[in-house]
RNA sequence: GCCUUAGUAGCUCAAUGGCAGAGCAUUCGGCUGUUAACCGAAGGGUUGUAGGUUCGAGUCCUACCUGAGGCG
C-alpha cells in the first residue's frame, strides 16, 4: 500500500472528519491544505521555510514539469523529491486541469488531448498512459488520474461526455500504473453542477476502487452554494475509509465549508498567487497591503498570526516592499498567507476533535467579515 | 549681447493647422487542481506667459519668461 488513511474522529456537531494519511514521505494530519508548487517550487518559498510553516505535503504539476525541464531529467536527478530537495510528501496533478485552463491550445479525443506548449508552441499528445508515465518518473506520493474538467457553465450533455471520458481515462490510468507500489493513484470525480452526474461519477470511480478520490470541476466560477450542494451529493457515496480531495479550493470559507462536508485535502494557488501581488489573508478578513491606507501602519499584518512575517515586520514595511517591487515582498507575503491557511487547518482539526466545528465556523466567519447576505464574497 | 534649440499630465515624451494622447508613477479593483513578481480600471491638462493670424492654433507670427548649447 503506497498510502494508508486512518479516520480518527468524526465531529459530532458537523460531521467533519479528523484523519491521518501515511505516505512514504511522512504523516499528514487531515483536513490538510496543500501549497501549490507547480514548477517544482512553491513560488518564493524554500523547502525549509515550508517545513517551518507546517506544510507536510505540497502539490506539483505533471504538465509543467513534462514540458520543462522534462520528466526524464527529473528521474535522472533521482525523482522530484530529491530534485527539489523536499523531504515531505508530494501530490502531482495529472495535467488534466491544463486541458481545461489552456483551452485554445488543445484538442480532445477519446484517446487523449493534444496540447500546444504555452512555452514554445510545440505540439504534444497527452494520454492517461502518458500522464502516468510522467508521474511515475516524478515519483510523487500521490498521483492524480488524467481527467476532463468541464468549464462552467456547460450543458448536461457536454458534462456527461466529459464524465464518460474521465471514467474511461481513470481506468486506463489504473492499468498503466498498476506496476508501481510506492505511489498512490487517486481517481477524480467530475459531473459539473448536475447532481445525478456527480453521483454517477462518484459511484463509477468508487467501483474502480481507488485509494483516494479527487473532486474536480468545482470552484470554476459557480456560486458557492452550488459547489457545497455538489459536495453533499458526492460524499455519501465515497467510502469513509479513503481520503477525499477537493481540488483547487480555496478560500478560507470554502476550506471550512468543505471540511464540514467531509473533505480531507485541499489545494489552491490563491494564497501564493494573491500574496505576490499584495493581498493578505488575516483573521479579520483580507487585507490589500499595497493600499495607501497602510503606508503608516506599523503594526503586524495579523496580530493573531505566529508567522515569521507577522512576528518581525509591519504593514508599512510590507507596503513599501511591494511599492518598491522588492523580492522580499513576495516572500514575506507568501510566507504569511501559507501559514495563515495551514494554521486555519490546525484550528479546524482542533475544532473537529472537540466536536465544535460549526461553532468555530461562526466565530471565524464573524471575525473575518463573511456574512449571510454576501455568501459570494470572494475571500 | 547675438544665434540655435526646447518648454504639453507628477516624470519621460507623442500629437499633417482639425476630438490633447502614451508609457511610467499615483489611487483602486481582481485573482480558487498557476500560461500569473500578473491582469484590469480610474483620477490627473488654462499645452511657459501675453498678444496676433485663422472658420479653427500644442502646431504659424511677435514679444517676454525659463532651461540647454554655441558664438562673441
Amino acid at each position: 500500500m503506497a498510502i494508508t488513511y486512518e479516520l480518527l474522529h468524526v465531529c459530532k456537531q458537523s460531521g467533519a472528519r479528523l484523519g491521518r494519511i501515511h505516505t512514504p514521505h511522512g504523516v499528514i494530519d487531515t483536513p490538510v491544505f496543500m501549497p501549490v508548487g507547480t514548477q517544482a517550487t512553491v513560488k518564493a518559498m524554500s523547502p525549509d521555510e515550508l517545513h517551518a510553516i507546517g506544510a507536510p505535503i505540497i502539490l506539483s504539476n505533471t504538465y509543467h514539469l513534462y514540458l520543462r525541464p522534462g520528466h526524464d531529467l527529473i528521474a535522472e536527478a533521482g525523482g522530484l523529491h530529491r530534485f527539489m530537495n523536499w523531504s515531505g510528501s508530494i501530490l502531482t496533478d495529472s495535467g488534466g486541469f491544463q486541458v481545461f485552463s489552456l483551452e485554445g491550445l488543445r484538442r480532445l479525443t477519446d484517446d487523449g488531448a493534444e496540447f500546444q506548449s504555452h512555452l514554445d508552441g510545440s505540439y504534444h499528445f497527452f494520454t492517461p498512459e502518458k500522464s502516468m508515465e510522467v508521474q511515475n518518473a516524478l515519483g510523487s506520493d500521490i498521483m492524480m488520474a488524467f481527467d476532463v474538467c468541464s468549464p462552467y457553465p456547460s450543458s448536461y450533455e457536454d458534462v456527461k461526455e466529459a464524465g464518460r471520458r474521465t471514467h474511461a481515462w481513470a481506468l486506463r490510468c489504473q492499468k498503466a500504473h498498476s506496476r508501481s507500489g510506492e505511489q498512490a493513484l487517486f481517481g477524480i470525480v467530475q459531473g459539473g453542477m448536475f447532481a445525478d452526474l456527480r453521483r454517477w461519477s462518484a459511484q463509477t470511480l468508487v467501483d474502480m476502487d481507488f485509494p483516494g478520490y479527487g473532486i474536480g470541476g468545482l470552484s470554476v466560477g459557480e456560486p458557492k452554494p452550488v459547489m457545497y450542494q455538489m459536495l453533499e451529493e458526492i460524499m455519501p457515496i465515497l467510502p469513509s475509509t479513503k481520503p477525499r480531495y477537493l481540488m483547487g479550493v480555496g478560500t478560507p470559507d470554502c476550506l471550512i465549508e468543505g471540511a464540514i462536508r467531509g473533505v480531507d485535502m485541499f489545494d489552491c494557488v490563491l494564497p501564493t498567487r494573491t500574496a505576490r501581488t499584495g493581498t493578505l489573508l488575516t483573521s479579520k478578513g483580507r487585507l490589500v497591503v499595497r493600499n495607501a491606507a497602510y503606508a503608516r501602519d506599523f503594526g503586524p499584518v495579523d496580530p493573531d498570526c505566529d508567522c515569521y512575517c507577522c512576528r518581525n515586520f509591519s504593514r508599512a514595511y510590507l507596503r513599501h516592499l511591494f511599492k518598491s517591487e522588492e523580492i522580499l515582498a513576495a516572500r514575506l507575503a507568501t510566507w504569511h498567507n501559507l501559514r495563515f491557511l495551514v494554521h486555519l487547518m490546525e484550528q479546524i482539526r482542533e475544532a473537529i476533535a472537540q466536536d465544535r466545528l460549526l461553532d468555530f465556523k461562526d466565530e471565524f466567519f464573524t471575525n473575518y467579515g463573511y456574512s449571510a447576505e454576501n455568501p459570494q464574497m470572494t475571500y
